[in-house]
DNA sequence: GACAATGTAAACAAAC
DNA sequence: AGTTTGTTTACATTGT
C-alpha cells in the first residue's frame, strides 16, 4: 500500500501548472492615459496659483521619475505568454520574457549574490527616492516660506487658500512617503527579498489601502481623464467607498502574497486577463479569496468571485488606479532587473569571468552562464569538508566543465513538473567534491530563511547532512530534519523531497546503511561518494595539475577559498566544519590514491578501520534528537589547530572512507 | 544519439 | 492498522 504519500499527504496538487498561461496585457485601458496636464484647477493667476503651480511641476517631476523607471513599460514585450509560467514565486513581475523570474534568479546567482543584488537595488532605489524626497520638502518648506510672506504682507484673501495648499503639501509629502513604501514594498513583493514579516505588513498595509492607491494613482499616473477630472470632485467619496467596501483590505491579502508566493507557483499576483473567466481558477482568484491587490474579500466559489469582481472590481477609477499601480510596480521591478542584470554582467566582463563569452545580451543567459561561473568557483573551493585524497581532481574539475553548469535548464525544466520543484539540476556541488560546506556556511541563515532551492543535489546534501552530524551518521528522520532545519524550501513538498532524499540514499552506493543498536543510520562512504564521477577527470593528471596552478584560479583559488572557509568555519555549525570531522569520518581505509593522501591524516591512524560504525556511534553517540549544533562530544579535538586548515592543502587530504561499513552494500 | 547524473513519481515490502 | 523506512522501477530532463 503505497502509503508512503499519505504520510506526507500534501503532495502539491498545483497540478494545474500554471494554469495562468498568458499575461495578456493589462489591457485595462491602461496607457491610455497619460498624463500631462491636469488642468483641472482653477483659473486665477495668484501667488497661490504659482505655488501650485510649482507644486504640479514637483509632482510632473515625480510622476517622471517613476514613470523613467517604468519607462520599459511600453515594451510590449512584457507582455507575451510565457509558457512556463513556472511557478514563479513573485508577481508576475517579472514575466517578462528577457527577465528571468525570481526563482530563475535565486537559482542562477548564489544567495550571496542575490541578497547584495537586493540590497544594492534597494540601496539605489531608495537613494532616488530619498534624493527626491528631499527636493520636494525643501521645495515644500521654500513654498512654504513664501506663503507665510505672503501672509505676512496681508493677503488675507489667500489665506485659506493657502490653508489648503498646505493640507495639500501635507498630502503631498504623505502620498510620497506612501510611494516610497511602496516601492520597498515592491521589492519586498517580488519575494526575492527575504521579507520581516512584521516590517513588510506594515508597510504593506499602508501601501495597499485602497485608498491609498487610488490616490497614489492619481499622483503618479499624472492627470487623470477628463472623465476623471470630473470624478475628481467625487474622488473622496470614491475613495472612502472603496475603503467601505473593502474594509478588511490592508493586511492580509497584500501581505500573504509576497510572503507565499512561491515557488511552488501558489504566487498569484493579479494577472489581469481579460478572458480570465476560465472555468476553474482566474488568476486573481485562490484560497477563496480575492486577490486583487488590497482586496481580500472571501469568495466561496467561483460565481462568487467573478459577481465579487464585477461588482468591486469594475472598471472604475480605483480599479484602473491599481491596475495602474500594479503595472508601474511591474515595470519597475523589470527595469530595475534589467539594470543589474547589466551591471553583473559589466562586473563579469570586467572581472574576466567569460561565462561563455559575455554575452552582449544581459538577460537570462548571462546570468546563467555567470551563475554556473560562479558556482564554478564555489565548486572549486573547498569547503568545510575535507575533500577526498582523490580530490586533487575534484576542485577542478569544475573548472574544466563546460561554461554552462546550470544554465537554462533549471530554468526551464520547472515547466514539466506539477510542483514547483523542478528536478533543477545544480550538479555542481555534489559532483566534484561539494562545495557545499562552504556555499552553506556562508548562506547558512540565507537558505534557513528563505523559501530558496539549495543548489545541490540531494546526494550531496545527503552527504553533508551526515558528514555534518556529530557522527557522522544520521538516522533517516535525522536527515530530514536536517533538511527541513537547514533549508527553507524543504519545509514544503515534504512528499516530494523526502521521497527523494529516500530515493538517493537507496540508490546511490555512497550512502551506506548501518544498523544500528536503536534502528538504522546513514553513513556516507567518502570513496564511493567521490567514485561516482571518476571518468571525467580521471584522465589526465597534468591537466589538472596545469588548471590548479595554471589558470589564474589557483590563485584566485587559494584566497577565496580562504575566504569561503573562514566564513564557512564561523558560520556554520563548528562542529561541522571542524576538520575533525573530517579526519575523523575518514577513518582510513586505506585505499589507493587515499592512502597516499593519507599520510597527513595520521593523526588519526588510531582509528582503526575496524572502528565500526556501531562502535563509533557508541562512544560517540548523540542521535536520538536532532541534537543540532551542539558541540558533538566527540573525543577527538582536531578543531583547535586544524580550524583554519581547510584551504585546500591541508584539508585536502582527503577523508576517506568513512566507516568500513561499505561492506555491508 | 548514447549515456550518465539527477529529479520526481510511484509501487511494494518490511519494519515500527 | 497506519506510518515510516527502504528498495526499485520508470520516466523526464540535462549535460557530456
Amino acid at each position: 500500500m503505497m502509503v508512503e504519500s499519505a504520510s506526507e499527504t500534501i503532495r502539491t496538487t498545483p497540478s494545474n501548472q500554471n494554469g495562468v498561461s498568458s499575461l495578456t496585457s493589462q489591457s485595462d485601458g491602461g496607457g491610455g492615459r497619460e498624463g500631462g496636464s491636469n488642468g483641472d484647477t482653477n483659473g486665477e493667476i495668484s501667488p497661490v496659483d504659482l505655488l501650485h503651480l510649482q507644486q504640479q511641476q514637483a509632482l510632473q517631476a515625480a510622476r517622471q521619475f517613476l514613470m523613467q523607471q517604468a519607462s520599459g513599460l511600453n515594451s510590449p514585450s512584457s507582455n507575451e505568454v510565457k509558457q512556463n509560467t513556472v511557478q514563479v514565486p513573485v508577481s508576475m513581475a517579472m514575466m517578462s520574457p528577457q527577465m528571468i523570474t525570481p526563482q530563475q534568479m535565486q537559482q542562477i546567482l548564489s544567495p550571496p549574490q542575490l541578497q547584495a543584488l537586493l540590497q544594492q537595488q534597494q540601496a539605489l532605489m531608495l537613494q532616488q527616492l530619498q534624493e527626491y524626497y528631499k527636493k520636494q520638502q525643501e521645495q515644500l518648506h521654500l513654498q512654504l516660506l513664501t506663503q507665510q510672506q505672503q501672509q505676512q504682507a496681508g493677503k488675507q484673501a489667500a489665506k485659506e487658500q493657502l490653508g489648503s495648499k498646505q493640507l495639500a503639501f501635507q498630502q503631498q509629502l504623505i502620498q510620497m512617503q506612501q510611494l516610497q513604501q511602496q516601492h520597498i514594498l515592491n521589492l519586498q513583493r517580488q519575494g526575492l527579498v527575504p521579507i520581516q514579516p512584521t516590517a513588510t505588513m506594515q508597510s504593506l498595509q499602508q501601501a495597499m489601502c485602497p485608498s491609498d492607491l487610488q490616490q497614489l494613482w492619481k499622483e503618479v499616473s499624472g492627470v487623470p481623464s477628463s472623465e476623471e477630472a470630473l470624478k475628481q470632485a467625487e474622488g473622496l467619496d470614491l475613495s472612502t467607498n472603496s475603503s467601505n467596501s473593502t474594509s478588511a483590505f490592508p493586511k492580509a491579502a497584500s501581505a500573504h502574497m509576497p510572503l507565499h508566493s512561491l515557488p511552488n507557483g501558489q504566487g498569484h499576483t493579479p494577472k489581469r486577463d481579460s478572458h480570465e473567466e476560465h472555468s476553474g481558477s482566474h488568476p486573481l482568484y485562490g484560497h477563496g479569496e480575492c486577490k486583487w491587490p488590497g482586496c481580500e474579500a472571501l469568495c466561496e466559489d467561483m460565481g462568487q468571485f467573478i459577481k465579487h469582481l464585477n461588482n468591486e472590481h469594475a472598471l472604475d477609477d480605483r480599479s484602473t488606479a491599481q491596475c495602474r499601480v500594479q503595472m508601474q510596480v511591474v515595470q519597475q521591478l523589470e527595469i530595475q532587473l534589467a539594470k543589474e542584470s547589466e551591471r553583473l554582467q559589466a562586473m563579469m566582463t570586467h572581472l574576466h569571468m567569460r561565462p561563455s563569452e559575455p554575452k552582449p545580451f544581459n538577460q537570462p543567459l548571462n546570468l546563467a552562464s555567470s551563475a554556473s561561473l560562479l558556482k564554478r568557483e564555489s565548486e572549486a573551493y573547498p569547503e568545510g569538508l575535507p575533500h577526498p585524497p582523490t580530490s586533487a581532481a575534484a576542485p577542478i574539475t569544475p573548472m574544466r566543465q563546460g561554461p554552462s553548469v546550470i544554465s537554462s535548464s533549471s530554468l526551464h525544466s520547472h515547466s514539466h513538473h506539477p510542483h514547483g520543484v523542478g528536478p533543477i539540476r545544480r550538479r555542481n556541488s555534489d559532483k566534484f567534491c561539494t562545495p557545499i560546506a562552504s556555499e552553506l556556511a556562508q548562506n547558512c541563515e540565507f537558505y534557513k530563511n528563505a523559501d530558496v532551492r539549495p543548489p545541490f543535489t540531494y546526494a550531496s546534501l545527503i552527504r553533508h547532512a551526515i558528514l555534518e552530524a556529530p557522527d557522522r551518521q544520521l538516522t533517516l528522520n535525522e536527515i530530514y530534519n536536517w533538511f527541513t532545519r537547514m533549508f527553507a524550501y524543504f519545509r514544503r513538498n515534504t512528499a516530494t523531497w523526502k521521497n527523494a532524499v529516500r530515493h538517493n540514499l537507496s540508490l546511490h552506493k555512497c550512502f551506506v546503511r548501518v544498523e544500528n543498536v536503536k534502528g538504522a543510520v546513514w553513513t556516507v562512504d567518502e570513496v564511493e561518494y567521490q567514485k561516482r564521477r571518476p571518468p571525467k577527470m580521471t584522465g589526465s593528471p597534468t591537466l589538472v595539475k596545469n588548471m590548479i596552478s595554471g589558470l589564474g584560479f589557483g590563485s584566485l583559488n587559494a584566497s577565496y577559498q580562504a575566504a569561503l572557509a573562514e566564513s564557512s568555519l564561523s558560520l556554520l555549525n563548528p562542529s561541522l566544519v571542524n576538520p575533525s570531522a573530517a579526519s575523523l569520518n575518514m577513518l582510513h581505509v586505506g585505499h589507493d590514491d587515499v592512502s597516499s593522501t593519507v599520510e597527513q591524516v595520521n593523526s588519526n591512524s588510531s582509528c582503526s578501520p575496524t572502528l565500526s560504525p556501531q562502535q563509533y556511534s557508541h562512544h560517540v553517540h548523540v542521535k536520538e534528537e536532532p541534537t543540532e549544533i551542539e558541540e558533538d562530544c566527540r573525543p577527538i579535538s582536531l578543531l583547535a589547530h586544524v580550524t583554519h586548515s581547510l584551504p585546500l592543502p591541508s584539508d585536502d587530504r582527503d577523508l576517506e572512507e568513512d566507516l568500513p561499513t561499505e561492506d555491508l552494500e
